[in-house]
DNA sequence: CCTACGCTTTACAGTCATTTAAAACAATCA
DNA sequence: TGATTGTTTTAAATGACTGTAAAGCGTAGG
């Protein structure tokens, strides 16, 4: 599955930065942290952090020198940027401070604004690119309106058996042990039972049989490969 | 809700703006300020104003470039902006049309002539985009008077609901998580509970249905997808 | 032909997402 | 101001989905 986004914390004060650490923790987010621009810079370049969040008033160099350091370099260009700022009124310098910052929030801020800010910000990077249908026949699976149809007639699944079907057709004519099916299905670090798996399997061909006209069976397309896993082939066993 | 229109002034000259902001308040717009390229990006995300005017030369340079992001991004790529540019080159004018700004209005220009472009500009866009009345089956949406009907009878809802029907017409048959819609109906970074647009949902999908006559019912156009969130189709689930 | 193993199916109880209803809160208008 | 209308929050009810365990099948290998 999507592992969560990571986030970097840019703050000298170590207060704050654990104080935003917790607030993104329990709003399910990876965080990492630094406390000097510097240490911000080879971060970035070196783990890729999906957003950073960065401190305004960093000693020294500031961290507008950094932000639009960031901006300038095209390696790191579009890593989404949240300036945290001390106070609205003060800043109005920040004019000529311009460099494409994404967002920025004023300090005091609630975890939630700060949180809700991130989403936000998040979504318009990423939510943009979404991908197209995927057909095998007379079965399509389309991210975009999150439906599967065979022949233009919605199937209906679960979520689960969606994702699994998704991974399976973006993965064609490979056998996949369950293992490697849970980490991609169910993401890493999450135990199941291996049993699991099946029940999956078998009632996502359940819902592709019920909705396959008599002639084709698409639940076909899923096979099980004995002592192996199971594979996505539009060529019969 | 007829609001009038609201126009985001951008420009690093306080003087600037309030003659501007007088200028339209006399022909009858609500303004909004903005004195940097940040505060303006904040602003139209937050607020998403009916059109910007955007200063060229705001320091740093910066004008051109919130231009050219504000086109770039989906959620603010329809917002139409006209440049305000102390220069009369030719060079500029080829620029800032090809960023995909709408028009421009090169200082020092009469209140009058601004007021017109304006005008000019709004008839357009929304004349293009928002004007026309959408219609699914015997469903229509006319954004011109405010209304939706049903076989030709009006459909009593609310405002919020009606932004969302708009919303939901305009963007068929795509998936949308619950934040998404927040961002596009309520305005990105108006937090609410997320449990706030299922009941908008459920108001919306209540009025469609005591407008619908026996035979179809509307308010299967809005479709729960469970663990994605919802999406308008005209394809039964 | 029997057994053992691996896969499939079913049933179920717990969990989680969505809906619904109602109350609290805001804004608007006379 | 009080009445009206619309919005957000909250909590409880509903219903769908999930993972597990156990029973049922089929098949390969003896």
């Amino acid at each position: 599955m999507t592992t969560e986004p990571t986030i970097l914390i840019v703050d000298d004060e170590a207060a704050i930065r654990d104080m935003i650490g917790v607030a993104l923790d329990t709003a399910g987010f990876n965080s990492m942290e630094a406390e000097s621009a510097l240490e911000a810079h080879v971060n970035i370049v070196d783990k890729r952090p999906d957003l950073v969040l960065l401190d305004w008033m960093l000693p020294g160099g500031s961290g507008i020198e950094l932000a639009r350091r960031l901006k300038r370099e095209e390696l790191t260009a579009d890593i989404p940027i949240i300036m945290l700022t001390a106070k609205t009124s003060e800043d109005n310098k920040v004019q000529g401070l311009d460099v494409g910052v994404d967002d920025y929030v004023t300090k005091p801020f609630s975890p939630r604004e700060l949180i809700a800010r991130i989403k936000a910000v998040l979504r318009r990077s990423t939510g943009n690119l979404r991908d197209k249908p995927i057909r095998v026949f007379d079965l399509e699976l389309d991210p975009a309106s999150h439906r599967v149809t065979i022949e233009e007639k919605a199937v209906d699944m679960g979520p689960t058996e969606y994702r699994l079907l998704n991974f399976f057709m973006t993965h064609p004519e490979k056998v996949f042990s369950r293992d490697h099916i849970q980490d991609q299905v169910w993401g890493a670090n999450v135990y199941l039972e291996e049993r699991t798996v099946d029940v999956h399997i078998g009632r996502l061909r359940k819902a592709l049989t019920s909705a396959s006209n008599p002639g084709i069976n698409y639940a076909g397309l899923i096979q099980t490969v004995r002592g192996a896993g199971y594979r996505f082939s539009t060529k019969p066993e």
